[in-house]
DNA sequence: CGGCGCCTTGAGGCTGATCAAGGAACGTGG
DNA sequence: CCACGTTCCTTGATCAGCCTCAAGGCGCCG
């Protein structure tokens, strides 16, 4: 199962002095373990931590009032889970466990404590914070403008994108490890609709299934027809002060 | 016309000391003028600077390759602009002017420095950060998931609040200042389903329409059948480091 | 007075939802 | 080892919400 540390993340986009390393480190000394369909928090639950995802996947949606749902995104290891409740009394999402996994949970006052020592560090989570908004952004234009075989595509991608990020060995084959219903619900779509788009784009050859494993055969044509565009790539980080 | 410091933004939050008060004013020293219309920044330029929006109206959007427009956020005075492209190479959104209007632009570096100095500052900004996040995941969530009745109506309470929170006076009755054409782009629809969900909802007791002005009859009632919750307000900021 | 931007309303069509039924894969317990 | 339940995938038929196209009205400004 990938694993990936936080540090690890971090260090990916600039690299950190062994000062900033041990102070991240220290975020992650807790380990909680969760069951595949677990759920480490609900909307409108008080959201006092903040966690760490280590290891496995988990996503973070809004249910409404009809019993719809939508998810927001989906979290790998390495990512900083329940950011988003940081600022409210009571968090505007849910978290559960797709599979099992590991995350480390730590008091939100750390953070503030992180930032203060570690300058660079709030400036580089601020940048993250950021990409998150406009890969959220991506979705929103997605969802709002482009049809459903579109938003299906792009989804793909960000998939890929985003497991390649944690495993360079992962090209154009992958297990995505979630399922049509939850493609939908990531796109604003039902299943049935998500399956007979998986079965176009199919036909199409621009991508191939077998046994849940896709692998995107025409990336270029799948990024055009979706207006995809990598959002985990083409950084400029230069304007981040120096390490303390 | 609607007038905001940045200052004044940030202390609707905390109250900020005078070092860090004239740290946020270093910002804003030089001062633009747009003319309703103008484009600050396009997708895909290189944005070098960040702006403080200190009189006017603006928005930040999304052009799709077939012509259609994907408005992301309405900006108001106070609101930092170009955030979003504060760490890419080239800008994922453009934004113009929606009213003729007054920008406080600044290097980007100043962004870095400001954080390095005021770390307080840096976490602030990394809480305001993810509130539009969390704003944008609403809106993803009702053009994925809700009709286009309850879209409208989610929307015009989140310009209300959003109004509401620069000026006190105003609350129930505003003019939106924006077109049904800009409503369709935001939410997802067209300005042709746009007209007709306003009409229901002045059918139905919902809001009245004098003259471009709107006026929100039953608030209670559109936030129940739009699932709307203010992101404005309910912020917890006690994780907050102390000021530098 | 003419043009333009925006709003308004009607008619018809298409994308994607809903409802329904069945199949494959997998884990679990008898 | 097999029967069974559960989860997920697949496909067909019908329906409806929203889009598209079209036409006209109002108010403002040059």
């Amino acid at each position: 199962m990938l694993e990936c540390r936080l540090t690890d993340r971090l260090g990916d986009y600039i690299d950190l002095t062994s000062d900033e390393r041990t102070a991240v480190d220290r975020l992650t000394e807790r380990e909680l373990r969760l069951r595949r369909g677990a759920t480490l928090l609900r909307e409108n639950d008080r959201p006092g931590e903040l966690y760490v995802l280590t290891r496995g996947t988990m996503m973070s949606y809004v249910l409404l009032d009809d019993g719809s749902r939508q998810i927001v995104r989906f979290l790998l290891p390495g990512d900083l889970v329940g950011m988003a409740g940081v600022i409210y009394q009571q968090s505007p999402e849910t978290i559960t466990a797709s599979t099992d996994c590991t995350v480390a949970p730590f008091d939100r006052a750390l953070l503030g404590i992180l930032v203060d020592k570690h300058p660079r560090l709030g400036a580089l989570l601020l940048a993250l914070a950021q990409m998150e908004r406009v890969v959220c952004t991506d979705r929103l234009a997605a969802i709002g403008r482009t049809t459903a075989k579109a938003r299906v595509a792009a989804l793909l991608l960000e998939v890929r994108d985003r497991l390649r990020q944690l495993d360079a060995s992962i090209v154009d084959t992958f297990a995505p490890g979630i399922t049509q219903e939850e493609i939908g619900d990531a796109t604003g779509l039902t299943a049935v609709h998500v399956n007979r788009m998986l079965r176009q784009l199919e036909d199409d050859g621009l991508i191939a299934r077998e046994g849940g494993r896709i692998t995107l055969l025409d990336g270029p044509t799948l990024a055009r027809i979706s207006s995809y565009v990598n959002r985990y790539a083409g950084f400029d980080l230069g304007w981040l002060p120096p390490a303390r």
